[in-house]
DNA sequence: TTGGAAAACTGAACACCGTTCATTTACTTT
DNA sequence: AAAGTAAATGAACGGTGTTCAGTTTTCCAA
């Protein structure tokens, strides 16, 4: 019985061995440029080794992307605190643009990358997300019942504010924020001063 | 000089010929399941061909990125003739997401897809997306004219508004969209009508 | 018409990728 | 110590983008 805990023990530090480097790995070099190889040679084991402990390179993008949800919930913990409902909508939408900008790879995986069709299908895969967006919805009820939004379907609403600071976080994460940089504007700026013209238009709405 | 003209021609030919082959299989299955070997097999030339008329991979990327703004711009075009500049810019926005919907692939090419390294120093390379953006400026500094968005930015309000939409579109080319498919809703419906919020939103502000 | 230069094309080869599996090594139990 | 089991290996498979020595075709002057 003692022999099998420490085989269970050693087998889940084995995992955690293999996903501690392909995260080193992944927030160096971004997901598709991490090979399996590289996983392997990082933690001093032969590729085939991986394959005892993740059935694919697909389980290990699983395994990273409820890491990053995780992640991202936890920094979105403190906003409890806040009281008023659309304060905590705009401190909400300022936390995830924080995530993306200092989370890029995270972020990346989390909601740009092209998702395997196995992960896709799989419901409680999506438990994480799901989560998120049911606590942005509820936060959109509250505003609500506060006068505000009035009359306008609130998936709609989820719909378009997750758009919103998901455009800004994409177009930062994939380099198109660039096309501004002529302008000398710096990224940072960019997304901070964009935030702002949201969150005017939210408070008139 | 007749045969170097006809010999010029038929370079010219070659490129198309490679191109079109490239295009209609990057359609079917996308850029990155793309290989240089099938679309040599589409034109029943050797793999090696292709390296005689376009450098590398990033090459023929970067001639379909061009034909992606191309078309873009093409459907833009009719919004000339619509003279309240505010109308403008919401047929703008439709028009875009109508673009992204229509020519998902395209549009992944254009403003999701990570840029390669040297195409993405090449300033003229971008002239097409900073026609766009310009236009967009352009519109919305008539808009200010009307005594719309009084005081605001112009760089900034272009970024929100094209995160707002690009949001939309990269959540829906890379199936974020069904995160609210339990809820019987369909793409073009959230799209449709996420995107009656942010028209309501520009209205009031 | 023919010889040879120039241009066009080929396909094997290189270094990489994810993945599999027969074989070897290490550990556990009898 | 022997047998049996679990863990790890690394060569191999079919794929990728790319290169390049070698072959074929096209061209033009003699």
């Amino acid at each position: 019985m003692a022999i099998a805990n420490r085989k269970q023990r050693e087998k889940e530090e084995m995992r955690t061995l293999i996903l501690d480097a392909a995260r080193s790995l992944f927030l160096e070099k971004g997901y598709e440029n991490t090979s399996i190889r590289a996983i392997a040679e990082n933690i001093e084991y032969s590729p085939g080794t991986i394959y005892l402990y993740y059935k694919d390179k697909d389980e290990i993008f699983h395994a990273l992307h409820e890491e990053g949800f995780r992640r991202m919930l936890e920094k979105m913990q403190p906003l409890e605190h806040v009281q008023d409902p659309f304060e905590r909508l705009k401190a909400m939408g300022a936390v995830y643009l924080d995530f993306a900008e200092n989370n890029r790879d995270f972020y990346d995986l989390m909601f740009i990358i092209q998702v395997p069709v196995s992960h896709e299908e799989n419901p409680d895969d999506w438990q994480m997300g799901h989560n998120t967006l049911d606590y942005l919805k509820k936060i959109i009820g509250e505003c609500q019942q506060q006068g505000r939004f009035q009359g306008r379907n609130i998936n709609y609403m989820a719909f378009a504010i997750w758009s919103m600071v998901h455009g800004m976080s994409a177009l930062y994460c994939r380099d198109r924020c660039k096309a501004f940089h002529f302008e000398n504007m710096e990224s940072k700026e960019l997304m901070d001063n964009g935030y702002k013209q949201f969150v005017a238009m939210l408070e008139k709405l």
